[in-house]
DNA sequence: TTGTAAGCGTTATCAA
DNA sequence: TTGATAACGCTTACAA
């Protein structure tokens, strides 16, 4: 910057002005020649500098437990179109479901200065995370609200979707459903699991336990619950699985029974799958807003930076049921 | 730091000492000090200060052009693995194969002072890429090597592959295979395209021009492609499909033309699909080893900046062929 | 082993 | 409209 300020023949503060936002603070002709004196001389701006100066960074963290699943990657496209808008970059980072990966995670944006964070947590780091709003670094959480602590949110409103698609299979006649639940520790899963079971209360039918699985939100979890349920003596017609990727799951342990769906068993999950129309059979499920949700995410955080004593926002969206083929008549 | 200091009772050299890589040159005693203090009014080192001062952060940028494309995610957790074993975090940043996007991310990263960046490029930002690397930026290219600027590289043998995948058509006997291409101008899909003639080649096999179609890497470009093939007179009896995206539009393009697969078309996708099994027919693809390619993207930029002036180093990965239903003989 | 002080590249304050 | 200068929070010679 000063080779910069010399070759132009004026101050670095001049220099500063004339490149940052102050453009207005500096007259015609020396703007220009300072924006040529930039570009002989190749001349970045150094961005850690100016961020240490203003305190915090352009930059939005997006912690999501699984990059593989289509569900975040839906979710960060549509955080990352408006961060950028607003100029923001958004830095994803994946925790795989790990309690310290994701302490690590926030560790890092705090330490970093991120201007906000947007979290899917394990519910396990509540202290870092009530850190990092005392730091004052904005936080959102995404898809499951985070345990005694009132952030800004943004759900869907999984018990009404969970219920939607777990009435869609006994008004088709079914009344032994299983679920494939995920963890125990998770808000998702139990909000899930509570509108399967409302279903049922509503149809004054009974759930029973052997047919309640838990598990966690991976293809391998489907897989086995499965097998297992199929071994029952009184197996399930019909199968409500929680998670896209423990869908995955199910459907490979039906393959691989010779079952066929919907005939023998059918199957609606939770969350949509990029495939799932060509799946044979194609797939029934409960569908989220996934770009919407990291839409809105983005929108909070970034209001929340603009305001941040403004009151805490929760937002609910709902869900849809897209039923195409694994879905059909009790046999 | 000072607060910390004070409550201490020492410098704040013997606080940055304590706290960061230098603990080996601070008595235990005062260490212990040290340490209590800083937890006890909540203290966290400023990343941003730390690196500004260091010149450069410990973050890879990861810039890739569809976050939503499964080939990118698995890469990206490679990369992600060695980049955390290493101390580094790793930002991801999505270009949805726009160059000017492209081109932002790029000077974001430059500006933060990325330690490292890896790259699927558009091949559109040679400047930008050019200056990365005058700036002491490590830069890896994955995927596609990027033109006219010899840089560590890791890529795929794509002719090779392709070259199976073809030769695996012709061998059940298929004589008239369309090729869903690529753009013109990423290096990937010229050289499958390039695999797509030698195994014609090999076989004394004329290429016909009308199947060959040309594109983007999205799903829609492979339903219009396919759709197109279908309306010929003589239209073909196997396709080859570049890209896993377009892959799954031409299964949606045969679904929706009531074409069975692969009694009336068979079909080969270069680059699996997580679902691809579960799929009516299971899809017969060529794999590419993505989760290795993303760990040697990362080992090669952290030896570029241990050994700044190694020998450019380009590896070169092999895709192998997975047969499962999609491709059968000529009817 | 510890402390003093300079400096990293910006921007903001104040004065000219 | 411009310039001099003091921060921002940290690390590292150099000195003690």
């Amino acid at each position: 910057m000063a080779d910069v300020a010399a070759r132009a023949g004026v101050s670095v503060a001049t220099v500063s002005r004339a490149l940052s936002g102050e453009g207005r603070l500096v007259s015609a002709p020396v703007m220009e020649r300072v924006q040529e004196a930039a570009r002989e001389l190749g001349y970045h701006p150094n961005n850690l500098a100016r961020n240490m100066r203003a305190g915090t960074s352009r930059i939005f963290g997006l912690v999501i437990s699984d990059v593989g699943n289509p569900f975040f990657t839906a979710v960060a496209r549509g955080a990352e179109d408006v961060a950028h808008r607003h100029g923001y970059s958004l830095v994803l980072s994946n925790t795989d479901e790990n309690p310290e990966r994701e302490a690590t995670s926030l560790g890092v944006m705090i330490a970093e200065r991120a201007a906000g964070i947007m979290i899917a947590t394990t519910n396990e780091n509540g202290e870092a995370l009530r850190r990092s709003i005392a730091m004052g670094t904005a936080l959102v959480a995404i898809d499951r609200r985070i345990h005694g602590l009132p952030t800004d949110s943004v759900a869907v409103d999984n018990e009404g979707a969970a219920h939607e698609a777990v009435s869609h299979l006994i008004r088709l006649g079914h009344s032994r459903i299983a679920i494939i639940g995920g963890p125990r520790d998770a808000h998702t899963a139990r909000e899930r699991l509570r509108g399967y079971e409302r279903a049922h209360r509503e149809a004054r039918l009974a759930v029973d336990p052997v047919l309640v699985t838990e598990g966690t939100f991976r293809e391998t979890a489907g897989l086995a619950h499965t097998r297992e349920l199929l071994a029952l003596a009184d197996p399930p017609t019909a199968i409500f699985s929680v998670n896209n990727l423990t869908t995955i799951g199910v459907l490979r342990a039906l393959r691989e029974a010779g079952c066929r769906v919907p005939r023998d068993v059918s199957v609606v999950g939770f969350d949509d799958i990029p495939t799932a129309e060509l799946l044979d059979p194609p797939l029934t499920v409960v569908r989220q807003p996934t770009y919407r949700m990291g839409v809105q995410a983005a929108e909070l955080l970034i209001r929340r930076i603009l305001e941040p004593a403004a009151p805490v926002q929760e937002v609910l969206l709902t869900g849809n049921l897209v039923v195409r083929g694994s879905t059909g008549p009790r046999a």
